[in-house]
DNA sequence: ATACTTGGTTACATAAAGTAACTTATTGAT
DNA sequence: ATCAATAAGTTACTTTATGTAACCAAGTAT
């Protein structure tokens, strides 16, 4: 297997979004900047893979990692320009869930 | 971990969009039914999980199956209305790649 | 019977994710 | 000074998901 026709682009933007946690984790940084420990229990991921996401996420320029030298240290992470763009892509999705998807299927 | 407070519904199409390989599948048959292996070769996915994860969209109520007796056997697979209503989301995921994503990240 | 085609399945190997304990740095209490 | 507490991770180990390639069943045409 290794042709696939699909636009590059296209392919590449479904490979980010459809990585486990990382859409979830862009609907969480709507609402706000967030700390590692908040978006961590909110939204249900492990340490581990919450580390990793936040690191590849802030590698394609969605996110953004601020240190503020409080007591203790405070890691604030919040979307960039282009994080902020996929508000439209994530609203669709919530509008289809509201229509088509039932409450026994949750 | 545990708690999430997400809306369930939305919580629910996010793990249906951003499992492996879902979202092309749609993408692919938004384009019109299409068999097994055309779908294997045009997306790039091996027989295993291709198999696996139609069975999957079928139960969602996303896909259809209809068996052709021709000869050999053709399977024609097909968006239900439900699937087809997935279009918006998929228009924005790549309205937002043509935008955000560059060349040199592909 | 034999070979060919479609739509799968199986057994085995590798990669990704989950779990829980541990680390580093800073600070306030004892 | 020592101990416990908090934030943000990391590490070692287990479980699950995906990839690979060989195999199988049904239906012909030869």
């Amino acid at each position: 297997m290794k042709e696939t026709d699909i636009c590059p682009r296209f392919e590449k933007a479904i490979s980010i979004l459809s990585q486990r946690w990382t859409a979830l984790l862009i609907h969480q940084l709507l609402t706000g900047p967030k700390r590692f420990g908040s978006i961590q229990t909110s939204v249900g991921i492990s340490g581990k893979v919450l580390s990793e996401r936040l690191k590849e996420m802030e590698k394609q320029g969605i996110i953004k990692r601020k240190v503020i030298p409080e007591t203790p240290v405070i890691i604030e992470y919040s979307l960039t320009e282009k994080g902020i763009s996929l508000e439209p892509v994530l609203r669709e999705v919530e509008k289809w869930s509201q229509e088509w998807i039932s409450a026994d299927e949750t």
